[in-house]
DNA sequence: CGTGTGCATGGAACCGGTTCCCGACCCGTT
DNA sequence: AACGGGTCGGGAACCGGTTCCATGCACACG
């Protein structure tokens, strides 16, 4: 394999003046940069990455740490970190820690500690002290998207002021027995995007005066999972619920195959509201919240990048807009 | 950040003694080991696997090439990889070549020369020549899941076996008036997933004896387009089909959700079957020829595994295992 | 008792780049 | 004609590891 001395050889230089011309540093006559990039095309030659970061400490490489690449926002979150990284000439080191995993500390404890990366980008991840102790160790800017990890830099979306936005939009329909699908045990109403939106659920019932007859199903953020959910709610015939608040587009979708499924008309005897603009949303002709998450996945990248070229040291926290996206699962209640 | 040369001092030995007992290599004493050893654990020292592939050629990190990783199939494939790499040592370079995307070429030319891999897994993926010559250049194993690259081994299922499976299924049970829904320009019956899909519908019908009425309605591979397609087949009502053989089960899905909202019942006036065993299969009662893309994902990296070790040089294939699961969107047709 | 063998260790070269430092050269000033 | 500053290019050190080679030592053997 052809290294820069080749293309030293070939130009009739030193290795230093290849290095200078290819690199842009120094002065390099506008002949031999010429002679010296005109060898390197002509052999096909790219740097080692690997061995410049050994001397410039740069190694043009992320790692992202994500729970899932198979959920829909995660997936596009991924996508959009992708582009927006390879647009700015790095590489993209995946980690994958699946939640209860045992692989997970194993990649904090050892693969992390290859100083591989110039920065980390962590996607909807709540880390433990130990792991955030880990992170911090590694001197390298750590970023984080969908959570907040103490220190550093990240971009969400208010999960509470989403949920209770749906939550609302079903309020100032008529609706007053709504229920929330959705996961979060009622301790936990901050640490977690599930408790979060089950947070904003709850608000806007509060504020509504309709406290009293919250109603929440427990769910896993699938679409399998607001089936069976919607299951639940649907059979429940004495006092079945006029509406249903999501906590996800795919909760909702699920909730809504059952509820079709059942005979239960949507959204003429139930209306559903979701919280993500998935891309099943429009077929479903679903009313939600739509959040973009692959812009989203550009916009940490873009704040990973400020931390490594040194500008604004500080971390800030960027809230990314969403906005009701009303379709047609959601109506009046029947008197 | 420590080096080995912090371990070597706090053990009281060379370098070079250092390396040997963390690597294993070359004569070291027992005691002197379990020193360097502890000294290592104390400061949480971790080789940069980065310096050490300088040296040896091996850099423990892995490329991936994959157009979608927000597709059911790939997000299952990818994950499934990535546990296998991580239990192998190995770090995952994610590269996302989104079809139609001008970053293809980028990837191909600039980012895989940078030579920081041992080994290339291409997923789905169908490669020009060029590209090929590319790969082939960087004189790394390459092998490839889903799809052939010439003279790599590489992981798949056989794609015209388990359509015209599915389609026999549906011939089994009576019907002649079946559609397939799906890609693939009927000039490309082998190059791509679509294509050979459709050629095992086809011949499932050529050998019952209906060659003469086969129909094909093309497709995006996905939930929203099964459901554009599906209300195609269905709205057309003099002649409409009895039964559907999907290319894969998104597909399928989306045309029962079409069906079903048109009041078309399932299995009753409409069988549908598809291809995958995707998760959202069993929500639906989907009849369906399961794959295991996980599994795929695994086998794969034992295969790169095999080529990096030198074991069995000549590039095999192997046939991943699939099966009919019927349940219950399939039936009789109506007399 | 001299010598050969095998284990244990340290010194130094090396991987493929980048960068520091220094010398050569050119050209305009004094 | 001597001098100084700005350009240009080469030699060598360096990044953090691994590996080759030489050396020291203990022990067994003839």
């Amino acid at each position: 394999m052809s290294g820069i001395s080749d293309v030293a050889r070939i130009a009739g230089v030193s290795k230093s003046t290849a290095s200078r011309a290819l690199t842009g540093g120094g002065y390099v006559s506008e002949a031999t940069r010429q002679r010296v990039l005109d060898a390197a095309a002509r052999i096909g030659y790219v740097a080692s990455t690997n061995a410049a970061s050994l001397v410039t400490g740069r190694t043009k490489n992320v790692g992202v740490i994500i729970p899932f690449v198979n959920r829909w926002y995660f997936g596009e979150v991924l996508e959009g970190v992708e582009d927006a990284l390879l647009a700015c000439d790095y590489d993209l080191t995946l980690y994958n820690v699946r939640p209860g995993s045992a692989s997970r500390s194993r990649i904090f404890e050892h693969f992390l500690a290859r100083k591989r990366f110039d920065g980390i980008i962590t996607i909807g991840l709540d880390l433990s002290p130990a792991e955030l102790e880990r992170l911090r160790s590694l001197d390298r800017p750590v970023v984080s998207l969908g959570a907040q990890v103490e220190g550093a830099s990240s971009v969400a979306i208010d999960d509470v002021a989403v949920s209770r936005l749906a939550t609302e939009h079903l309020i100032g329909l008529g609706h007053t027995r709504i229920v929330h699908i959705g996961g979060g045990r009622s301790e936990d109403l901050h640490g977690t995007v599930h408790g979060r939106r089950l947070r904003g659920y709850l608000d806007a019932m509060e504020d509504a005066g309709l406290g009293a007859q919250t109603l929440h199903v427990p769910s896993e953020m699938t679409l399998p999972g607001g089936y069976a959910a919607g299951v639940q709610v649907v059979s429940n015939l004495r006092s079945r619920p006029t509406a249903i608040s999501a906590a996800s587009d795919e909760v909702a979708v699920g909730a809504i195959v059952a509820a079709r499924r059942t005979g239960v008309q949507v959204p003429a005897e139930l209306s559903v509201v979701g919280v993500d603009g998935h891309e099943y949303a429009e077929m479903f002709s679903l009313t939600t919240v739509e959040q973009s998450p692959r812009e989203q996945g550009v916009a940490v990248v873009e704040l990973l990048m400020d931390a490594l070229e040194g500008r604004h040291a500080s971390p800030t926290t960027l809230l990314h807009p969403t906005r009701l996206v009303v379709r047609s699962t959601t109506a009046r209640p029947r008197e």
